[in-house]
RNA sequence: GCAGGGGUACCGAAGCGGCCAAACGGACCAGGCUCAAGACCUGGUGGCUUAGUGCCUUCGGCGGUUCGAAUCCGCCCCCCUGCACCA
């Protein structure tokens, strides 16, 4: 069956929509994907969420745009091909068992990344564009690319371009982690040891000693220089005389080792020990005195210079080396140090904090009780809880020059920067722990040079790419604020890379255009993707896209300018002012910080206002059984797998049905099972329906109070539904016109008394076109089962509900009464009652109602009772009218909407209903001429709620 | 650490000031149907009570606002996601 229809939908053409100026586009679009792997559910859902988008908006009257293509920018395909090639076991394993890729195909797999991706892409078994037919997502087929399509370069260069004309690339220094031994930046993915850890800046103060050569020290606290007592230097080890421009530095090996990555032309050439720098005084910067190099156990020279500078007000480890050092009379006399003047150093108080007062590291210190310098856990505990407090609650104290009364966290940085500027300071970057590169090396940080940004920081683009945001529409509307968070925080991007498939940057042609970098505003080229094919690159001079997508410039000047056809340049230009701006653009939430982002500065840059897209949806992530998808470990279900177990339609309502698209979802197999089971019986129950039907108008005023019930029932569920669609909560719209739907049908076939095919034809042809975004092939069959001889993407959903609160309220008014009878019989006792007697409220129980519905906005019972006594043929009621009234006060906000019925007459058409049920006999009373009330029970009748006795 | 999201009954998940002991699924229990199993139908699944409309306890924890809070406010605890050169 699934394979008809799509043969079906591509010979009609169903989903390659054409301009047609009569009707209005909907272009939806979602993140391309990398084709390097096989496709699960995971990746699935994405793709089905924004089918199941399209296909509602092709049954709302739209015109629906959903294009394809493959982003295989960047790295990842060229180390698959490289890791296949060189055997990697796991990789290899991967291939050939997960995604069955036969041996004989291998040749052709690993021969270039072209032949990779082309076999991903089209051959391969379990690839996307298996998935996608599988799944029969309504693709554009014509508009596919790939982003290294020679065309699909040139326009990225177009849009480089435009970035740069508007001062949005510039060039500067980078830090990166990187691999010495690959001589490349490393990403988490090409380490062995240390993913996630990032950079840390250090400032490196340089101390002059008297020679003219500095002794140079790396902190993260800059702003606490103020503080500055001494240096501490290990005696034991050997220290590099550094040649840096035209100063000598001393500092450890190993921080050589790692500046050097940092820092163009610095040489060693010579070394000091330690021991013989000791005692020595140095002029210390910030705060320009000299203060002395002392001799401490705990300076590392793997750490930062091996140098530290001391300041322990705030530093606990200073404090402790300090105390050590003034209690040992040896080491000072060893040293020739100045006993005096050494116990005479004290800490300088420098910020306060609430919590720490003045000297933090020394009451922290206290109060862990630190002994010496060699209690590492402590020392390193009190080191955070020092840092933490003083960074985020700090005031600088008055000894602190200019930045005095400044918080902390403002003052580090500008410190930092005078420092710099003064030629006191420099910075250091060093990764926060041990960073391991897949080869084996350990890592170090790298300055580029020749490194290219877009600037997202500017603050004119800032704003401008805000007020773009403020006019999206966000699904769900929660995560705007991550939006503004990010817009805010985003910082200027690096965009080339030396390695990688993509674009070379237009400037300096031997970097490449990073993925993300590329993959910004291609909707755009998606407009024009399949006519563009039809031009050769070499044409597509940036004035063509100028005018493509900018309306510069005239067809018949640039057709002949370039050779180019002109209608062709015409229909290009069309095609995009008719389909952009984009409605949607679908992705992962974890994409919001880049990829989504991106895009909105980069449509604000570029677009005019009125063509930069129009919303986001955001999508959560699919969990399998609880657990973390992942290909490698074999915790996945590849999703032509799934399409031949279970069909694609039940697929499809599956993935959206359990959690709203934007939220985690827990795909679990047995679960899944279940419904599967109960949804085939509702649907067969629809076949079997499908065969009682007739073409023959509804007539609404000839139904029976049933049948209206129900046809107000099916309107209220499709609007329901229609609502949801409209917001994207697919969940909440299949409850409604399945789950719900479902419940509906069943009580009406209880209550119905004849078959109305007419109705079961409304219905049907109803629910079809709601089913149809979801299962479309069960759609089109039923459709056209029903009758029809053109694609039910070719309809309409309804545009009319009428809805009937009288019909509702009336059966409501038996399920109630059905369920109060069975509450009785279980307090009772009765198991099988003989006779059931109804009595339905007095005509002056109505009025007392709705005088309380025009009168009383709360429970309020005094007030009720206040508005019930101005009624004086109810005051004649007594202390029964007081007790009606209290219990209609208690009820007053649960019936606001209901209205007076004739309950007896709607009683008495359902006896025959509830005789059956009961299986007795059932009379309808009224109260106020009831005949048969041997327990009295007639006075206790409220509107809606009718009295019972029952024996 | 920063930013965003979330914690609801056995489980998944709705609800976001009075219609809430809390929709809808699943699971489980009882009854019906069946030779039987499955499927299906009916009823039930916080506690107490009553021939129905009552009372008490409950929506991560603790406090607060309100005549009234799962829903609003404050603080705390726990979980998930992202933090950049990586698609």
């Amino acid at each position: 069956m699934e394979e008809r229809w799509r043969e079906y939908w591509q010979k009609e053409r169903i989903f390659e929509p054409e301009v047609d100026k009569g009707r209005q586009a909907f272009y939806i679009q979602v993140a391309y994907p990398y084709p390097s792997g096989a496709m699960h559910i995971g990746h699935a859902r994405t793709y089905t969420v924004t089918d199941i988008v399209a296909k509602y908006h092709m049954l709302k009257g739209y015109n629906v745009l959903m294009p394809m293509g493959w982003h295989v920018s960047g790295t990842p395909v060229i180390a698959t091909v490289e890791a296949l090639q060189r055997g990697d076991e796991k990789t290899v394993k991967m291939f050939k068992e997960r995604f069955q890729i036969p041996e004989e195909d291998f040749k052709y797999l690993t021969a270039s990344p072209e032949s990779f991706v082309d076999y991903m892409v089209n051959k391969a078994k379990y690839g996307y564009k298996a998935g996608f037919r599988k799944l029969s997502l309504g693709i554009d087929w014509r508009r596919e690319l790939v982003t290294i399509d020679k065309q699909y370069k040139r326009f990225i260069e177009w849009q480089y371009k435009k970035l740069y004309a508007k001062g949005y690339i510039k060039k500067g220094r980078y830090p990166v982690r990187y691999c010495p031994n690959c001589k490349n930046p490393v990403g988490d993915h090409d380490l062995s040891e240390g993913e996630g850890l990032g950079i840390q800046e250090f400032t490196l103060l340089k101390f002059k000693l008297q020679s003219g050569k500095y002794l140079v020290a790396a902190t993260l606290r800059p702003e606490t220089v103020f503080g500055q007592t001494n240096i501490w230097i290990r005696p034991d080890i050997e220290y590099a005389i550094i040649k840096v421009d035209n100063e000598q530095w001393i500092a450890s090996n190993e921080f050589f080792e790692k500046f050097k990555h940092q820092k163009k032309g610095i040489e060693k050439t010579g070394s000091i020990k330690g021991s013989a720098l000791i005692g020595k005084e140095v002029y210390a910067p910030g705060i320009e005195k000299n203060i002395p190099v002392l001799p401490a156990s705990f300076c590392d020279p793997k750490t930062g210079t091996g140098i530290v500078t001391s300041v322990p007000s705030d530093a606990p480890i200073d404090y402790i080396a300090l105390k050590d050092l003034q209690n040992d009379e040896e080491l000072m006399k060893k040293y020739n140090l100045d006993i005096e003047k050494i116990r005479a150093i004290k800490p300088i108080p420098i910020i306060k904090t609430p919590e720490l007062g003045e000297l933090a590291a020394v009451k922290v210190c206290e109060q862990l009780g630190i002994k010496n310098q060699n209690e590492h856990e402590k020392l390193e505990e009190a080191k955070k809880l020092v840092y933490k407090i003083g960074f985020h609650k700090g005031i600088m104290n008055e000894n602190c020059g200019k930045y005095a009364n400044m918080p902390v966290n403002k003052a580090k940085e500008l410190v930092k920067q005078e420092l710099i500027e003064q030629g006191m300071a420099e910075k250091f970057y060093e990764l926060e722990g041990r960073v391991v590169c897949r080869c084996g090396t350990t890592c170090v940080v790298r300055v580029l040079e020749d490194q290219w940004f877009v600037t997202y920081s500017d603050p004119e683009w800032k704003a401008e790419a805000k007020k773009t945001l403020a006019k999206m529409r966000i699904v769900p509307e929660l995560f705007r604020k991550q939006y503004e968070n990010v817009f805010d925080w985003l910082e200027d991007k690096p965009c080339t890379r030396s390695k990688g498939l993509g674009t070379a940057f237009p400037w300096q042609p031997n970097l490449v255009l990073e993925p993300l970098a590329d993959s910004t505003i291609y909707m755009a080229y998606f407009t024009i993707s399949h006519l563009i094919k039809r031009v050769p690159a070499e044409k597509l001079e940036e004035e063509v896209f100028d005018y493509i997508f900018l309306n510069k410039g005239s067809a018949s000047e640039i057709a002949k300018k370039y050779g180019i056809e002109e209608n062709l340049l015409k229909e290009m230009r069309e095609n995009f002012e008719y389909w952009y701006p984009l409605a949607y653009n679908v992705s992962a939430i974890e994409l919001i910080p880049n990829h989504m982002s991106f895009s909105i500065f980069q449509h604000t840059a570029i677009f005019p206002p009125e063509k930069r897209q129009k919303g986001t949806i955001n999508l959560g992530m699919v969990v399998l059984e609880g657990r973390k998808m992942s290909s490698s470990k074999g915790n996945v279900i590849l999703i032509n797998d799934l399409c031949e177990q279970i069909g694609t339609d039940f697929v499809r309502f599956f993935l959206v049905n359990s959690v709203e698209p934007w939220e985690e979802m827990n795909w679990q197999q047995r679960e899944v099972e279940k419904g599967l089971a109960k949804l085939k019986r509702f649907i067969e129950e629809l076949i079997e329906m499908s065969k009682h039907i007739s073409d023959e108008k509804l007539a609404v005023v000839e139904l029976d109070s049933v049948e209206r019930w129900f046809y107000s029932r099916i309107n209220s569920r499709i609007k329901e539904y229609m609502e949801a669609m409209d917001n994207i909560e697919l969940r909440r719209a299949l409850q409604a016109v399945v789950f719900q739907l479902m419940q509906d049908l069943a009580w009406y076939k209880k209550r119905k008394t004849k078959e109305n095919k007419a109705l079961n034809k409304y219905f049907l042809h109803n629910w079809i076109l709601c089913i149809a975004p979801f299962m479309p092939h069960l759609a089109e069959e039923l459709w056209h089962n029903i009758g029809n001889k053109d694609s039910v993407f070719r309809a309409s959903l309804p545009k009319e509900l009428e809805l009937s609160i009288e019909a509702e309220q009336a059966e409501e008014l038996i399920k109630d009464v059905l369920a109060d009878i069975n509450e009785i019989k279980k307090l009772a006792n009765i198991e099988k009652p003989k006779k059931i007697v109804l009595y339905t409220a007095s005509p002056w129980k109505y009025r007392l109602f709705e005088l309380l519905k025009e009168n009383l906005s709360e429970p309020n019972a005094n007030a009720a009772i206040k508005i019930a006594m101005q009624d004086s043929e109810i005051k004649t009621k007594g202390k029964l009218a007081i007790a009606i009234t209290k219990q209609l006060a208690s009820r007053i906000i649960e019936w606001k909407n209901k209205k007076t019925l004739d309950e007896f007459a709607i009683l008495n058409e359902a006896k025959p209903f509830l005789e059956k049920t009961f299986n007795c006999e059932v009379i309808i009373e009224k109260e106020e001429s009831a005949t048969y009330d041997p327990k009295d029970k007639a006075k206790n009748a409220l509107p809606f709620k009718p009295a019972i006795y029952m024996e």
